[in-house]
Order: structure tokens, then sequence, then C-alpha cells
DNA sequence: CATGAATGAGTTTTCATTCAT
DNA sequence: CATGAATGAAAACTCATTCAT
């Protein structure tokens, strides 16, 4: 565990599960969609029509594309809050504890959750006023939890490095960047590529036992 | 210096000055609605609007939206090589000494050049076959410089990694991530947050003196 | 009273009253809404909205939108009728007595009913032949008894008009125009508003005691 | 000649003379087609049609459906002012010469210009507020002309009618509602109807030599 | 009558691009 | 190079209406 400031948050049972999407069809199309061609190429059209229904037929269950946009990428961060909040109350509290599990959620996520996490990133400009202020919050909060675990690394004398917040984006963006790069079926599985980048973020962090 | 496997090349005189960016004034125009607004979203008109042309002015010199993004990115990319390039070969040739310098200068390019290095790797998606084709080798040629650095600096055992592509990955997604973020006129210099950058990813490499 | 012709009708007690509307609340709230937006601009799901309904709740009581505006122009155009007639049947037969009945009639009508007279002359153009017609010819109607009464005026020696059908299409029009500016709660009442008119009227046939 | 308020008018050579109505194909399309279905029934795919260019041709020259009636409406306003200033300003000062060219004038206005004016005053609630508003100031104008010449009168003792608010709306009215049901080719002529009309407008305001 | 889901056909508007002058 | 006119294709979105439950 950690810092018990919300005690009240519910868990996923297991922060390493990423086997459901809990997504419908509909936002299951936009996240294939968008991820390959991007907000403005991607037409409501294509979306209903992988979705197998009408554009009428989509805009019954959302009012505009943007609130596609929105629907998906709040569900994604959402998730990953929780599972790296439940990755970080799962561990011992120690710094490092907290970090290889935060971290190795966190690579995880951006791999499982590969589409909506790059939709995420690169479509920030797509996304409204409204939208993008609740999303930007929302990853300000996971910056923050990393920043926090890093500096009590350092006052807990096993993280050395001189710029915290310089690093805690650093290893932010490193995790970040996987999404764009992985592809599931590719020469390394997924608990390969946790393992050496977690390994390099700990690095990142000056890290010595 | 480094490898000399082909000394054709002309270097800048200096690879620390991004002051000119050698753009016209449609490049400009289009690099700065393509940042701001992504590909699709930006239209002709309003690039030759802001380059001060009419629109079939604007296709005197570019034959299509296609040719405008992919100038601007050829232009990024073979300018970001050339500094690369430059800084390797004035090195001192260790993998430290070539490291510091590579670095250094890609982080510096990605500050200076912000825009493009963000259109370059945010519009990949929107790019023609062609085009993307030769972008990405151009992306692996810089990619291959610094995986083939640190596996020098392993052979010469100042750095210590047991993954070195995947370290190349990471250090190569610090540089381009800072693309997405920096911004002139924030509280840090781009001395300050190359220095600060170019530290972490010495720790990333396992750089012991 | 005046011409005979027809002793079944049904008079309402008194032809000065409009205190009802006799609408139940999806004519209502189409009033309100055609008045404002016009047919066109009017979607049927506003309609249901302001009504308390679903959609297919008020399908269940009107079977198109068309048939909407054919109930609430019909009543209107019945009432109008009605009303005129009761005015017409209660005034001592002098051309003079009948025309300051009718005429103050028609204004209060076109007062009281505001929203239903104005769509009924504003939105002819939106009704389906067959309802059109119904509507024409009750016009006609109305408009015919107006023409009568300033023949009879004429032959009693009462009014003094060269052209009787034309006055009388002046007359009519007068009375309609009032709908299309008249807001309960202005300055002048309807009472006023009506003495008024009727005044312009008289003037218009020629009428001298 | 009337009130010299604003001698840098320019006047229409002949105010009874509207042969050409002076629109280019776009507007006479609109105009039509706005005439006989309305605003909102009227799809710019059919005035493009009727005008005999494509959709974006017509984009190329009104920036909005809007633009299109604004356009069609304004220069239906400005022409019938100017006309009805050019008469005035041609009659010979007294209130019944200055009455029986501007309402001559407005009643051959609304004929001849019927599709425009009938447009202008049935679809006030399809413009957006800031065509509204001019609009309306503009109809204001002309009532306020009307009115005034009706005060006039009353001051020369030629009218004798003890509202000349009301009055000025009433003959107001009764030019607007020609426009509703005058169709070029019917029984009269527009000279015959103009004279009649202007005979019972001239009886509202009660003149008597 | 309500709910919820659905749709064909239509709407206004914008786009990249072209061509004559 | 500018101006002005033009267009096929497509965009997001809305509509009246229907039907199963």
């Amino acid at each position: 565990m950690a810092s018990s400031e919300n005690p009240t948050y519910t868990y996923p049972s297991d922060w390493r599960d990423f086997s459901d999407d809990g997504l419908n069809p509909m936002l299951r199309a936009a996240r294939d969609l968008l991820a390959q061609h991007g907000y403005h190429a991607t037409s409501i059209r294509s979306i209903a029509k992988l979705a197998g229904l009408s554009v009428p037929g989509l805009y019954h269950h959302y009012e505009s594309k943007q609130a596609i946009l929105d629907a998906l990428v709040s569900r994604g961060i959402a998730q990953m809050l929780a599972h790296t909040r439940a990755a970080d109350h799962e561990s011992d509290g120690t710094a490092i504890g907290r970090f290889n599990n935060v971290i190795d959620c966190l690579l995880r996520f951006h791999m499982f959750r590969r589409d909506e996490a790059f939709i995420a990133s690169s479509e920030m400009r797509s996304m409204e006023p409204d939208v993008l202020r609740r999303h930007v919050a929302a990853r300000d909060v996971q910056q923050g939890m990393i920043t926090e675990i890093i500096k009590q690394g350092i006052a807990e004398g096993t993280f050395h490095c001189p710029y915290p917040k310089e690093t805690s984006r650093a290893v932010s963006s490193l995790c970040v960047s996987v999404s764009s790069w992985y592809r599931p079926g590719g020469p390394m599985s997924i608990d390969t590529i946790a393992a050496r980048y977690l390994d390099i973020a700990r690095r990142a962090v000056g890290f010595r036992d």
C-alpha cells in the first residue's frame, strides 16, 4: 500500500488483468478506426458501419462524434487510474515497491490498451475544451502519483535523481511511448517488454539496493 | 568523430545552432497550422491565407496538400540527421562523448524544431505510403545511430545496460516526447532542459565513469 | 340575426368569450412551437417533449406531423366560424349591426387565438393538398360572410363603398394582420384594440349613420 | 416633396417602375423557391439546381443559406424604401399628395415585388438575430413615414382619424397583405388594384376634400 | 401509452482540387 | 503568381417515422 488518502476507492481485483475492455461494439469500432486513421480522418459513417448499425442508430447512443471520443478516452483514463491505484495499494509501501508496481501496471496498460492510450495522447488537439480539461486533469493525477513516489524514494535514500519532476515526466513519457509502437504478436511478450522497460525506468530514477 | 563510413556529408557549421529554420512562408504557415490543428483539420485555404497567397498560388509551388506535409517533414528529418551527424562527427569518438553530443543535439532539435518534430511524429498516419516509407527510413537511420553508440559504450565498458535496443528506443522516445510539451518561454531554458534530460538518458544507458 | 340558411348550427353561448381554447397538451405544445418556429423548423420530438409525452405516445394520438397541423388549424377555423356566426346571429340584423358584431368578433378571435390564427395564415404552404383545400374553403366561407354584409349595407344605404369585394378582402386582411403583431400584455387592451380597428374598418366600408 | 431631412438620397428615376428586379440567377432562384415553399422547406440544393450551378458554386457567392435570405430581403426592403422616398419626394408636399404617392408606390411594390415582399414578411422567424434587426429597423422607417404623413394630414385638417398610429399600421398591413394573394395575370390589373386599395386606404384615414 | 432502438433520406456545409483569365 | 468561378465527394448531423416490448 501507500498513501491512504482515499480509502473509498474500489480497486480492480487484479491490476495486472486487462482481459476485458468493457467496450460496446460502437466504442470498439471507434477505437479501431480512431487508432488507425485519427479523429478527423474517421467518419461517423465508418464507425457506424463497423459497429453494425446505421448512422442515426449510432447517434441514438452518442450525441456527437466528440461524445464518442470522450467516452472512449474517459473510460481509458479511468481504467488506467483505477489499475495503477490498485497496483500502488497492493505494494509493500516502499518507494521501490510502489514504483515497481505502478510502472509495471502503466506499461501493461499501454500495451493491453494500446489503442485507447494512443488515442488519448494523440488526439488531444481534437478534444473540445471541456473534454480536454477533464482529460488533462486525469493525466495530471497519474503524473502526480509518480512524482510523489520518486520523491519518497529520494527521501528514503533508495532513489538518487537530482530532478524528480523531470524524471517523473520522462518515466511517464516512456510508458506512453510504448503505445505508439507496441503491436500484439511482436517478437517480445508483454511480460518481457514490461520487465525491460521497468528496468530502464529504475535506472532513470537512480535506484540502488 | 566516429564511424567514417560516409565522408561526403556536409555538416552544419554548428550543430547546436537552429536559429534559421529555412522555411518559406508557405511551409511556415503549414507548420504552424498543422502543429496546432493536425493535418486533417487544416485546410489548404487556411495555409494559403496564413502564407499570404491565393489557393492556386499555393498549388503553383506544391502540387498537393500531401506534398506540403512531405516537404515539411522531409526537411525536418534531414536537418535532424545532418545536425546529429555533425554532433557525432565533432565528438571525441568515445561512446560517452558521442552519446553526449548526439543526445544533446537531438534534445535541442526537438525543442528548437518542436513543431516540425511534433508533426513528423503525430502525422505519420496522414502520410501516403510513399512519403511514409521515406520518413520511417530516415527515422530508422537516426535510431540506428543511437543503438550503435550504445553498443559501442557497452563494448568499451562505460555503458552498462542489458537491452541496448530497448534502451535505444527509450532514449529516442524520451527526446521525441520533449516536443509534445516543450513551449518556448517556459520556466526552464533549453540549455537546462537539455542538460537534465541528457542526465536522465545517461542513467538509462548505465553510464559510469 | 341574418341569413337563416342553416338553422342547425349550435352557437357558443358567448361569442365574445375565448377563455377556453379546448386544446389538449399536444396541440397546445404544437401551437406554441409552430407559432414560434414554423412548421418545418419544429420537430415532432420537440412537440412530444413539450407535451410531456414520448414520441410514439404522440403518434398514438396523431398519425403524422401533418395531422397535428390539420387538427390545430381545423379547430381554429371552426371556432372562428362558430363565433362569428354566433355574433352575426345575435345582431339586430342590420348591416351595421351585423358588421359591428362580426368584425368585433373576428378581431377578438385574432387576438385571443393569435397563435392558431397566425399558424393558419402562415403555414398554408406547409399544408398537404387535402388539408389546404378544406382550410381554404373555410376561409372562403368567412370571407363570404363579410362580403355579404357589405353588400347588404350598400343596399340599405348605410355603407358607401364602390368595391365591395376588395373592401371585404381589405377588412378581412386587417383582422388577420392583428394576429401577427398583437402580444398579450401590450400597452393596449384587447377591448381597446378591437374598438379602434373596428372604427377603421367602418371607415373602410364608408359607414355613415 | 415633403420633409427635406435627407437630401443626399438618390431616387430611382421613376418610382412607378419596377421592371428590373436586378437579381442574379441565384437570388432569382432563391426568391421563387422561398416564396413557394418557405425557408426551411427550401434546400440549398434546390436553389443551386434552379440557378444552374453546383452547391459549392452557390457557396462561392453566398456564405450560407441565411446570407441568401439576407441578400434577398435586404435588397427588397432597400428598393421599397428608395421607391417610396422617391414617390414622397415627387409629391406636391400636401398630406394627401404624399399619401397618394407613397401608398400607391407601396401597393405597386407589393405586387411587382410580390415574392420578395412576401418572403420578407413571412420569414421573419427564419432570420438570425442580426439580419432580423436590420430588417425590422428598415420596416420601422417605412412605417414611420406613413405615420408622419397621417399626422400631417390631421394637422392640415384633410385627414380625420382619431388613432393615427393604429391607422398607419392598418394601412401598412393592407399594402403588405396584397402580396399574399396577388398573382400576375389575375382578373384585375395592377393599376386597378392600386387604385381601389388606395381608395380604401384614403377612407381609413378619413380623407375629405 | 412509455421506453428504447432503429433507419432511409435528407439537411447545411466544407474539402481538395482545377481551370480560364 | 493573383482572381474568380467552379465541382464531386464527403463531412456531421437531424428528421419523421416505425416497431418490439
